[in-house]
DNA sequence: TACACGTGGCT
DNA sequence: TAGCCAAGTGT
């Protein structure tokens, strides 16, 4: 195995013009956010925390309706330790990685009960908490308290990976990205939390995975990927293994008195703890799978609806069909439940399951 | 270390 | 259209 190349020093009057232009150039450009403290103002840990776990790879745009609403509904992290998991769940339906709302809901438990809601301020403490780890609780140390860590996310990777132009593919390259990331930042006092938003900002805005727009960004004169040209080819990557496809039945099952069958799903894996519809197995072989429920009295009817869902590790296709209960006798298991039919728009649940609901309405 | 875990926007 | 990707964590 080939040694670990060793990072590049910078003179220290290099990283102090990195850090200047990037602050400047924050000054100017700075985006404005919900949770975001103004120029000089004190963020609120609750908000920094809050925000910081829906991020989790998901993009500025999607979070702000989010966050807004629940800040509206639980204002501190008492109120957020006092709600109902269910209600938590249903407010995160849509945002996806539902594990992160129900250590969401146990971490702030936590701090309500264990810290009498005081965020700890150190990386080390803040990674003890249910669904902070390694960039959160880096994240909430220089944001929230603006105390100096090396956070690195995504655009931190990008940045780093162009400015040095670091040619080995992520996640390899994860060492050397920290130890460039850990030299502009470790141990530096003036202004940790600003210096870690611009990173990121700069990511988001400038340094952007396709197009960067290097004419507007404060650090292209001593940008190594740019000199070289081929910062647009960076951060090189491994080659992820494809992904299959799934098949499977999802239902409309309905009463004689119109109500449609819910189903809450088990507590962890995949939407776990969410609001769905009954559906069969999923499978890479539609020919095993079996039907969820199958009787003389009751038998699907195929539909023309179908559902297609893209997860992070599989492509899903799911038929629909319809089954009407004659009897009501049917017995279906405790988590299997009844909603009006003028209910079920209403009804939070993952995107997947809202597609199909759309289709039935 | 590698894989499970959502969603929507952009190209 | 299909693939890529985003302020990652837990196991």
């Amino acid at each position: 195995m080939q040694p670990k190349q060793a990072a590049d020093k910078m003179t220290e009057s290099e990283i102090e013009a990195f850090r200047r232009d990037l602050l400047d150039w924050y000054d100017r450009h700075r985006r404005t956010l919900p949770w975001r403290a103004g120029p000089a103002q004190t963020a609120d840990p609750y908000h920094v925390w809050l925000s910081e776990i829906m991020l989790q790879q998901t993009v500025v745009a999607a979070v702000i309706p989010f966050f807004l609403k629940f800040v509206d509904k639980w204002p501190t992290v008492h109120d957020l330790a006092a709600a109902d998991q269910q209600d938590v769940m249903d407010a995160w339906a849509g945002l996806g990685y539902y594990s992160r709302a129900r250590n969401l809901h146990k971490c702030a438990q936590v701090i309500a009960h264990e810290y009498n809601g005081v965020f700890p301020q150190v990386p080390a403490e803040l990674k003890k908490l249910p669904g902070i780890g390694d960039y959160t609780s880096a994240a909430i140390t220089a944001i929230a308290f603006d105390r100096p860590a090396t956070v690195i996310d995504g655009n931190v990777d990008r940045v780093i990976s162009r400015y040095f132009a670091i040619t080995e593919p992520l996640p390899d390259s994860k060492p050397q990205i920290r130890q460039y990331a850990g030299m502009l930042s470790e141990a530096r006092a003036d202004r940790p939390g600003d210096f870690a938003q611009a990173m990121m900002d700069l990511g988001a805005t400038i340094c952007t995975p396709k197009s960067p727009k290097c004419i507007l960004c404060p650090l292209s004169g001593s940008c190594k990927g740019h000199e070289s040209g081929i910062h647009q080819t960076l951060p090189h990557k491994k080659a992820k293994p494809q992904k299959p496809t799934r098949y499977g039945y999802i239902y409309w099952i309905t009463d004689r008195n119109g109500r449609v069958l819910c189903h809450r799903r088990p507590p962890e894996g995949l939407l776990g703890g969410m609001t769905g519809l009954p559906t069969s197995e999923w499978g890479e072989d539609i020919e095993n799978i079996k039907h969820f429920l199958h009787s003389d009295q009751n038998a699907p009817v195929k539909t023309k609806a179908q559902v297609r869902h893209v997860f992070t590790h599989f492509n899903l296709m799911l038929d629909g069909y319809l089954i009407d209960i004659k009897e009501n006798r049917v017995e279906f298991p405790e988590d299997y439940y009844w909603v009006s039919r003028k209910n079920m728009q209403n009804i939070e649940m993952p995107t997947v399951f809202k597609k199909f609901v759309r289709l039935m309405l």
